[in-house]
Parts: structure tokens; sequence; C-alpha cells
RNA sequence: GCCGAUGUGGCGGAAUGGCAGACGCAACGGACUUAAAAUCCGUUGACCCGAAAGGGUCGUGCGGGUUCGAGUCCCGCCAUCGGCACCA
């Protein structure tokens, strides 16, 4: 099938134009005060999430995202943008480093390698970006800022009041205020309890196989994400991002941003805010207190016993001499086992009774307290107070056990074993015939004025595990002196990580950076930190870097953060950032929360101009294998750009992208439809151009400086307003199939006006701006009004005068069906259609012995007659 | 179980509450050709009546509703996909 001939000859045509983008430099942006920099126009930021540059090269699944966002690009610039749209490298991360333990050779040698690859195969399909900002995460001169980025995470802490990040300098002066006598140990110790970074002895995922820990968003069904390899639970000293003080702000001020309700429903949803209430439950015979979380308060009354979680720290005071064995047999089993194993036993409710009890304080109850796996210790406070009659997994529980169920909620309805909803209280005494909001309102204020308890909201989110430990990662820019951490000064970074020859994992917790001797000791007993960063933290923040990414004073310029990032001015104050964000919904979660949390702090801190970096997310959805499978290896189904791009061009390849459907939807590809693009990119070509009897390409005879008749005015400018409306409201699908019936259009044509192959020409630009560029400029050398570069274009206007018709076609419907059509003059007053209609030989038909009742009257549209 | 999408011809998909199926693919017929490919022109939701011209009925996952009129709005189901999942 390769060696059929061409259509029309592209791959002579798209490396030429290529390679003079390149040389013309015609895609870059100058920043602020730069020569060139144009500050009458407004600005637009576009951004694709950078990949990750993989062995095995780019795939169309990315360049679907990339195809957008680079119409939008090219489209912004002919409508007079200053446009922003870089592309860089997410470099940092497990495969390189895997591949490299594999084959022998330094991880940077695949990266760079991968990364040759990724940049040859963009350049072929002729994507806009502005090389000259491309940034790589591995690169000190970015990972400096990565890691100055961190220390500003350490040296800060999160003030409640403010509900901001505030440099931890400021607390540690309000302390010395407050307590002045504290030893320099205590003050330490407190301030290292406040830093937004910080080092946490907490079970973590501990994946033997890759010889790291994962965060809890990077473990899948308890498998690493990475490999499938099965992940174990262990306590070990590791760093964590505070992000859960941020947990409100990363959910309110998702308000204002413009992004699909789907994606800010999974962050809400990750979040996991939950309002309710702490309660105490004394513990007979103790003095301790066991604090629950519950969101029904309301059915306090109807607690019944009392479960702590196996790992809860006052289980041994609760547990009672006779029980001890039980328990502590049950504890055992339960540490041994993978999260895994342990949501596979979910069905079944497992616990031991302690032998313990506690006090409901709201009746004086004396109820029974339990341990079970089913009580998270990361949840919550790790205990709850269980309701087994409003309570389903409470209830499974007592059952299994024989623990007594109280109800204390009436149901609006029939009455189940269990009833979880909300209802009118019962047998609560004060409480008694409230309904369940109110009640959970009014046992809230009777706990915080009885002291039992108070308001409290909990979050599923939990604070970022950020150490990993691996060799290719930003290294820590901190050191340990005397069993303490501190952190680098500014002028200390970059850290780079030594050049290690053996870098593969221990075999044991110790990460490979342990084995550089040299590296690891400074003077004066220091040690580095051997852990360093996860693969997510180059991606918090590279989009400011595009900025002014060859910067070396600042992680960003200022002038050049404040122009990029800024807001429409139609927008409220400190709105603004990255104008359109296009990527896949596996990110959804991580990197956008992650990457928002960042951002957040550099705002507190005064460092960046806006409180989210990205107004508008737009996920592009999956493309699919021709077999309606997720594209494989394994399935053999999937789709290489190369080969698209040597058999029908650059530009059938981004057509087809677009082509396909709803850039959000999920679909799948289809080799005929490639076809299908390639037959129309053909046709437009053939507009334009003839072949002669030696094969050779002349200007089309047919081609005249001619003015076009009113039919052809009306579809050159239907066509301009319909391509750019869609292109606002990126439905490219609908823009090309426009662009198709335009070209059908003047196929026809025995005579082709220039002009409005030249409009063609002008639309066509961003979708395929190889042949858009080399008829551009083939036409410049017959006619005139083809001076410069296509892509140079002002963007047209359409004139609405042009699309009215005079004469128009009117829908005759009789009780709403289609029964005639008529063609009257346009703005024919409603008295007279409706005359004319009922005149219609097929109304009289069908109202023959019947009364019309009324008439509806859509003007220049429709009547639809209304019988008896 | 919870949250969120989606459901339209043989296929991908179009349709501000107003002609369902734009555009493309596939299929079929024709032109060009010695022939084929490519190209160009045309037909193509299903069913029924008619020799034909033409005409009719049904039709947007299922069941209701609102409306002169529903693929579109409302209520209740079903199915598929994605996310979360013992989160108190």
């Amino acid at each position: 099938m390769s060696e059929r001939r061409k259509q029309f000859p592209f791959l002579q045509f798209e490396p030429k134009w290529q390679r003079l983008w390149q040389e013309r430099q015609t895609f870059h942006a100058p920043n602020p005060g730069e020569p060139g920099f144009d500050p009458t126009k407004p600005k637009f930021y576009v951004l694709d999430m950078f990949p990750y540059p993989s062995g095995e090269g780019l795939h169309v699944g990315h360049l679907e995202g990339y195809t957008a966002t680079d119409i939008i690009a090219r489209y912004k610039r002919m409508k007079g943008f200053n446009v922003l749209h870089p592309m860089g490298w997410d470099a940092f991360g497990l495969p390189a480093e895997q591949f490299a333990i594999k084959t022998g050779q330094h991880p940077s040698v695949a990266t760079a390698r991968n990364i040759e690859r990724f940049k040859g195969q963009l350049k072929k399909i002729g994507f806009s970006y502005d090389w000259l900002r491309e940034i790589n995460t591995t690169d000190p001169g970015y990972y400096k800022w990565t890691q100055w980025i961190f220390l500003k995470l350490y040296n800060s802490w999160f003030d409640p009041e403010a509900n901001a990040a505030r440099p931890i300098a400021e607390l540690l002066e309000k302390r010395n205020r407050d307590y002045p006598h504290e030893s320099e140990e205590e003050r330490l110790e407190f301030l290292n309890g406040q830093r937004l970074a910080y080092v946490a002895e907490a079970p973590v995922n501990w994946c033997p196989d890759l010889g790291t820990v994962l965060a809890n968003e990077e473990v899948v069904d308890g498998k690493s994400e990475i490999g499938g390899f099965p992940v174990v639970r262990r306590p070990m000293r590791q760093w964590m991002l505070r992000i859960t003080a941020y947990a409100d702000r990363l959910l309110e001020e998702l308000e204002g941003l413009d992004w699909q309700e789907s994606i800010k429903a999974l962050q809400r949803n990750w979040i996991g805010r939950s309002e309710g209430a702490t309660v105490n439950f004394p513990v007979d015979g103790l003095e301790d207190l066991i604090t629950v979380f519950t969101t029904r308060p309301d059915t306090l009354f109807g607690a019944t016993y009392v479960v702590l979680a196996p790992e809860h720290p006052l289980v041994d005071r609760v547990t009672t001499k006779a029980q001890t064995p039980p328990v502590v047999a049950y504890r055992e089993r339960i540490a041994t086992k993978s999260d895994l194993e342990r949501t596979d036993l979910a069905k079944e409710k497992t616990g031991v009774f302690t032998g313990g009890f506690a006090i409901n304080p709201v009746n004086q109850e004396r109820i029974p307290i339990w341990i079970a796996d089913y009580v998270l210790m990361s949840y919550g406070t790790g205990a709850i107070m269980a309701v087994p009659g409003h309570d389903e997994r409470d209830f499974q529980f007592a059952e299994k056990f024989g623990i007594y169920i109280r109800y204390v909620v009436e149901p609006p309805r029939s009455t189940e074993a269990c009833f979880t909803g909300e209802g009118v209280a019962k047998n609560s005494r004060f409480l008694d015939g409230l309904p369940t909001p109110e009640a959970k309102r009014k046992m809230i204020d009777w706990l915080e004025k009885e002291g039992h308890g108070k308001r409290s909201i909990t979050y599923k989110l939990r604070d970022w595990l950020f150490s990993r430990q691996r060799y290719w990662g930003e290294p820590f820019p901190i050191i340990w002196r005397d069993g303490k951490h501190q952190g680098l000064r500014e002028s200390d970074l970059p850290v780079v990580p030594p050049p290690l020859d053996d870098y593969r994992p221990t075999g044991t917790i110790e990460p490979p950076l342990a084995k550089a001797r040299e590296w690891i000791t400074l003077s004066g007993g220091a040690t580095r930190e051997l852990n360093t960063m996860p693969q997510w933290a180059g991606s918090c923040w590279y989009f400011l870097r595009f900025a002014s990414p060859h910067e070396t004073n600042r992680f960003v310029n200022e002038t050049a953060e404040r122009y990029w990032m800024a807001g429409n001015e139609s927008r409220k104050h400190r709105s603004g950032g990255v104008d359109l964000y296009v990527g896949g919904t596996e990110h959804a979660v991580l990197h956008l929360l992650y990457a928002r949390f960042w951002h957040k702090l550099l705002y507190d801190l005064n460092y960046v101009s806006t409180i989210e970096p990205f107004q508008r997310l737009v996920n592009q959805g999956m493309i699919l294998g021709q077999d309606n499978q997720k594209m494989s290896k394994s399935r053999g189904n999937v789709v290489t750009p190369d080969d698209i791009v040597e058999e029908y061009g650059a530009d059938s390849l981004r057509l087809y992208e677009m082509f396909l459907g709803p850039l959000e939807a999920t679909k799948p590809w289809s080799m005929s439809g490639v076809e299908g693009v390639y037959r129309f990119l053909a046709r437009v070509w053939r507009l334009a151009m003839d072949e002669d009897q030696e094969g050779e390409w002349n200007l089309s005879p047919a081609l005249a400086s001619v003015d076009l008749n009113r039919k052809q005015l009306s579809i050159v400018h239907a066509t301009i307003k319909k391509v750019s409306e869609d292109v606002e409201s990126l439905s490219f699908n609908t823009a090309i199939a426009q662009m198709m019936i335009f070209v059908n259009e003047f196929t026809a044509a025995e005579i082709r006006p220039v002009e409005a192959v030249r409009t063609l020409l002008i639309l066509l630009n961003p979708f395929a701006p190889h042949l858009s560029e080399e008829l551009w400029w083939r036409l410049s050398f017959g006619f005139a009004g083809f001076e410069g570069m296509a892509c140079e274009q002002r963007w047209p206007e359409w004139d609405d005068q042009f699309l009215a018709k005079d004469d128009l076609e009117i829908v005759i419907q009789v009780n709403g069906k289609l029964r005639d059509k008529i063609t009257v003059r346009r703005d024919l007053e409603n008295e007279e259609l409706q005359r004319v209609a009922l005149a219609s030989v097929k109304v009289q038909e069908a109202a023959r012995d019947k009364r019309v009742r009324k008439v509806i009257i859509v003007p220049n549209k429709l009547v639809n007659i209304v019988l008896e």
C-alpha cells in the first residue's frame, strides 16, 4: 500500500514547511520587554500536559490533545493574540530507571534518547510549539527550582486563621514570644510539627519489587500502579507534604474554574469532606477517653458498642487480661495482611471483644469496646461509635456477634432491618420527634455544651507521602545533623545527584543514594538526605517555568509570570492562569491536585499572581483501537503516528484526530476514517491544482479572480461562521464537516473564485497547516493577495447579510407532524404565512371535516396547525 | 453500594424545544478506462402500498409525563463505560 502514488505531494512539502517554521522561528512568542513583543495584543496561554518520554514513543492518543491545542494556538495567533504554546518533558521517573537497571545504561542516556524521539515525532506532525521554551525536569537548571519550592514548603506552616501558608520564621517569632523559656529542643520539635514538609514515621506502602514506597494514589488494588507489583504496609520514616491543610481551599476554589463538572466531582470525591462531630466516650474504670468521629450524632442514643481500629493506641489499655490472647492474635493477623487481603475479606466482618467498656456520654450506658479491621486507623479518629440500627456495617457486625440493636430513627416509610437514611428521631429523649438534620444540630449543641464532643470535619484526603527510595529523581535539599534535619540554603541549590555506577535498589529500605559515600558525607558530621522526590514533583509547577524557561535568578520571571498567567479581565480578582489546559483524565486527581496545592503555596507566599494554575481544563477522551479495545501492545492494536504520517501525511493525521468525534468522548480509531480525511485534503489540493501529462502539479485553469455569486458568498460566510464558532467551542469535528461541505460545493463549480479558495486556506490552516501553507505559496505565483505565510493571516470575519436567503422553506406541520413545505419570501408576516399554510393541499386534506383549533407560527421557520 | 458520563442508521458521529440522521466511512449503481486502481456523479434508517411517479406508517435504550411540537425538558427504570469503595 505504501507504494501507492500519493494524491498530493505531502512527503515533499511537509518537511519543507516544518524546516521553514523552525528557521524563521515563526511560532516563537517573545516575553514582555523582549524584541518583537507586541503589548497591544491580548495573551493566550494554551498548554498540553507534558509527556513522560517513554521508550515506546508517542501514540495517537497523546496526539489528540496536542492537535486540539495546536489548532487553538494557531487560531488564536490568527485572531491577534500573543500565544504561549510550549512543550517539555517530565523526565524523572521509574520506567527510565528500570530500563537503566536492565540495560546497564545511565538513565540520563535513555532519557535523552527518548526525548529526541518524542521531539522528532512532534515536529513531524507540525505542532506550532515555541521550542525556544522547551523544558526538561531532569535539567539541573529546572530541578534547582523544584528543590527551591520544596524548601518553601519546608520553611512554611499553615496558619488556620489566615487560611494560608506563612513563613515558618513568623511562627518562630510568635513562639519565642509565647514560650520564652522553652528549650531549643522543644521549640524545634514544635516547629517541625508545623512545617508543610515534615518527617513522619507512618505506615507506608512499601513495594519490595520496585524498592520504594508509593503514595496511596499510586497503589491500585493493593498493587503498584507501575508494574503491578505487590505492595505491603509497613512503618517507615518518610517525608510528607501537608496537603490536608489545604483541603478546604482545594475544595472551595474549585468553584470558580471552568472545568468539566465530572472532573471537579472526582476531586471533591477524593478530598472527601465529611461534616459531623467528634464524641468522647470515657473508658469504664480508666481515665482515658475514646474519641470517635461520626456524621450521625443524632443516632448517639443508638450507639450500642464502640469499635477501635486494631492499630489504635488505646487497644492495649482497654483490653482486659482475659481478652488479651485473642486481641493479640487478631492484631497480629491483621498486621501481616496486605491492604489487598484486608479488602478481600471485606465481605465478612471480623473483630474481637477487648473486655473493656465505654460509657455512652448521652445516657451513661456501659457499652462493649471491640476491635475490628473494618475501622481504619487512617480515617477520622481511628475509632467509631457503632449504631447497628442505622449503619449497614455496624448492622452486619452486630448481627454476626449478637450485639444489641436499638432503633433511634423512624424511617419516613417502610422499615428495614437497618435504616441509614434520614427520618425522625425516636428513643432519644431530648431529640425525639426531630427530623434528622435538626436532631444532628441539637445533639452537637448538647455535646459542646456538656463538653462531650464538638462539631468536626474530616477528610478522606491524606497527607502526601513525598519520598521515594530511588535514584532517578530530584534529591532533597535537606541535610541531617545529629539526627535532625535542616533545609539547605538557596545558594546551595541545585543538589545534583551523584554520578553513581550502581543505582540499583539496595534490596533493603536503604535508598540507592546511600551507595554514594562521598556525596552523602558533608563536613561537620552532617549527611545528605538519601531519598528522592516522586515523579509528580516536577510537574507541579512546570507550567510556570514555561513563562521564562531560562530565568536563572528566580523560578519564574516575575513580569513574565504576571503577563502569561494573568486573568481575563471579565473574571474575578485573582483568577486566571493557563487559559486552556488539555490532557487525559488519568491525571484528574493526582497531578491536578498536587499542582493546585503547590500553586496555592506559591500564591500564599506572594510568588505567583493567581490562586489557581489552570483556569480552563479539558480532558480529551481515550482513543481505542480499531477493535474497540484499549490500545495496547499485547492486543496488537496500537496505531503508530509515524506510519500514518508516512502513508497519508501529518495533515491527514491531525485532521483525522479531530474528525473522529467530540474531543472529550472515548472513541475507536478507524483506518478507513483516515482515508476519508486524506481524500478530503486531496480534494482541497485539486481545488487549486491540476496535474499535467508529466505528472507535474500546476495551478488549476479553473481558478479565476472573479466575484462570488450569491450562493457561493453564502457558503463562504456560513463556513467562516461555523468554523470560527466551532473552534471556539472545541467542536473540531463539525468545523471539519463544514469545510467538507465548502469543498464539495466548489469542486462542482466550473470556475473557482480565488477569493473563496483563499478564505478556505486560512480557515483550514490551523487544522492542516502544511497543505494550507503550500497552496498559499503556490497561489502567490498566479494571484494577488497571497503575501506572507498563511498562518500569519488575519482570521476572516463573517457577515450575516450573506447568510440570509431571500426565499426560504417553511415547514408546515399538522398536529406536530410534518405535512408539507412551502417556499416563501423572507420575513413574511404571520397572517400571510398562516393563510398560505392553510391553503396547502396537504393541509386541506388533513383538515377536512375538522376544525382548526390553533395555529403556531415560528417566523421564517415553521407553521403548526392544530386540529380538533 | 456511592459519584460521574454515555445510550441516535451497517459503523464514527450531526442536530439554540421546531424537517432526526449534517459530514465521513462502508455498501450499491453509473461515468472515465482495454482492464483495474484512483477520480467524478448518484443511491443508501426500517417497514408498507404502487408498474412508476409518488404516497403512507414506524423510528433517537425502556416506561411514563410536560408541550401545539421532545433525541433535546421532567419523573422512574435498564444497559455500558470511568472513578471511588468497610471513609463511620
